[in-house]
DNA sequence: CCATACCCTGCAACCGGTTGCATGTCAACA
DNA sequence: TGTTGACATGCAACCGGTTGCAGGGTATGG
């Protein structure tokens, strides 16, 4: 057990200083209200001692914490990571830290994070939110919170919208002579996943295709490799998958089983996380999932006086399909 | 600007309650000092009220805020998130919150984000930290400290071991006839890039091959498939890469020029990140990362005194090399 | 030379819990 | 029945900052 070197606190340096501790408190916080002899004097003593706030009583005197809770559902999905980075680094040039917290894809637990933070944050990031919506009007009566890809009125949101790159990739199904597709679909609950295959199933139906909807366990690889038995005895040629975990699992199993794509099957996957990797590259749904981890912070830093609140209670990103080289003619 | 609605404070219940202030205190802390009766009443009333403690006034009194820091070097890098989210994991089953954050590869923000967040939490696990020696001594007089894959003496550390399967690795590509390989380094400054080399450059030695070590510039995929020109230069016919993303971004350059792998070149990755879901399937060095976290999330715990502390001072991880597709015979 | 105003600094209360110590109550025991 | 002690609760100081208000000093103008 190493004995920690303790931290002066203000009052040491206030007398050190030969100042009143008020004094001290302000040479840090507002310098202005202090003649500029006297900061440079609090200050030098400050440094020389290793003074630094205790934060916990700053934010019980101020009432404000300096931190901020982001909550995502899979911490290992590489859709996450870019939104989590850019939002972190957002925060930091506020001046706030940021907990990060996996809820595991469970409504259950994220509500027992909330629950857990709710006295150490300002306010909460949701990402893909699993909560009942009575329960989110409820929360956000206690806490300001800001979603991303869950759309409640009234709570601000971030929704990246893959919808118009979906028809698209469904109308590029159709050219290629495509009559069955499948939509191995996300979980259920998301408004991501209603999203998409709304998307879809509208377009299919506007081209008179057939759609098959094959649900997945979770939105992983695994779960796209155990779900190719079900896509091959569905009858479809092609197949767009919730994510691009979901189709790479997809494509690696066809593989071990010498398919290959896009000649045996066509396959689209969405989010262009892992897409510009796979072998060979996956035509997918890019999305600015950074932007929207930026955005969304800046929208908590509004509601909390941070920055101008220009009171954008919505934002929707764009999308945009990216072709590559899985998708080719139907193969009976 | 939505009105929250403000939590109660010890106070208020405890004049609803009709007890201390002290009472309700203990209600929560150390109920047995209490009568059950008494108790039952407090928790009703707080309930009833919506009763929060105030994380900020309680960790004012104790000096516990509850929390730690995590830093990664980069969250998008795939070999991090298991690591975050199993150290989470450990920690909230303590009853703690984790901060994470990203210092970008660089020592100095490093540094910065540790200052930051000194104050507010109780101890800080470093992933791959890049701060010099000495500045690391310096830090572990003012705050517990956990390193993951750096290796300083004193310091409490995991460390996982490539070595031996890397050196496994080596005598692979020997008996398929190989005679000069590459080894495509990573971040020079790192525990972990030292080490695989070292393994590396002792094995080829043992067994007389040539080595050529190929620095990259970061350890992601545009780099691997940046440094394709100089593999290809060097003469060599098999390579082992710092990790799967830069193994992986060689293959795909290498795919794109029409050359496949292992009939054209040998290739061997690390971390078993992406490995499983390369095409073909990369051999690769599988790490306990989960494992990793965990541990140095106990490590912390010891430190502060919430598990008993083994003084573990340091733990080894053992690693396995998993052979997949991606090694065959030289082709010249 | 005095009044006025401004600038700088100190005083003291406050934020919301925690905790050592004192007090009061009641049961058990001699 | 008086003494002892365990148990339950209250009192008040304390954690380390922040901030409204008051007061002293100095410059400025009449």
């Amino acid at each position: 057990m190493s004995s920690k070197s303790r931290v002066p606190t203000i009052s040491e340096i206030a007398e050190r200083a030969g100042v009143a501790r008020s004094s001290v408190s302000r040479a840090f916080t507002r310098p202005e209200l202090l003649s500029a002899k006297t900061v440079l004097r609090i200050k030098r003593v400050a440094e020389e001692l290793g003074y630094v706030p205790n934060s916990s009583a700053r934010a019980l005197s101020t009432g404000k914490t300096g931190n901020i809770a982001f909550l995502v559902p899979d911490v290992a999905n590489p859709y996450f990571p870019p939104m989590i980075r850019s939002a972190q680094l957002a925060a930091e040039n506020l001046d706030y830290c940021v907990f990060l917290a996996d809820f595991e894809e469970s409504g259950l637990k994220e509500e027992k994070l909330i629950e857990r933070f709710a006295g150490k944050v300002e306010g909460v990031i949701l990402i893909s939110s699993r909560m009942p919506e009575d329960r989110l009007q409820g929360l956000v009566e206690k806490i300001p919170i800001v979603l991303v890809n869950r759309d409640v009125p009234g709570i601000p949101r971030v929704l990246i919208d893959a919808g118009s790159s979906l028809k698209q990739a469904v109308r590029l199904l159709a050219n290629q002579g495509h009559q069955e597709i499948a939509y191995l679909s996300g979980p259920s609950v998301t408004w991501t996943n209603k999203q998409r295959q709304a998307a879809i199933s509208e377009m299919t139906n506007e081209l008179g295709l057939q759609l098959v909807v094959i649900p997945t366990e979770k939105p992983s690889l695994e779960s796209g490799q155990a779900v190719v038995d079900k896509i091959m005895s569905s009858g479809v040629t092609g197949a767009i998958a919730f994510n691009d975990l979901i189709a790479h699992g997809i494509m690696t199993e066809l593989s071990s089983r010498a398919l290959g794509v896009p000649d045996s099957f066509s396959i689209v996957g969405c989010d262009n996380s892992i897409s510009p990797f796979t072998n060979p590259p996956l035509t997918s749904v890019s999305n600015e999932t950074t932007e929207a981890g930026k955005i969304a912070c800046e929208m908590i830093m509004g509601l909390l006086g941070e920055t101008d609140s220009k009171n954008d209670q919505i934002k929707v990103l764009k999308t945009l399909l990216i072709e590559r080289e899985t998708i080719g003619p139907p193969c009976k």
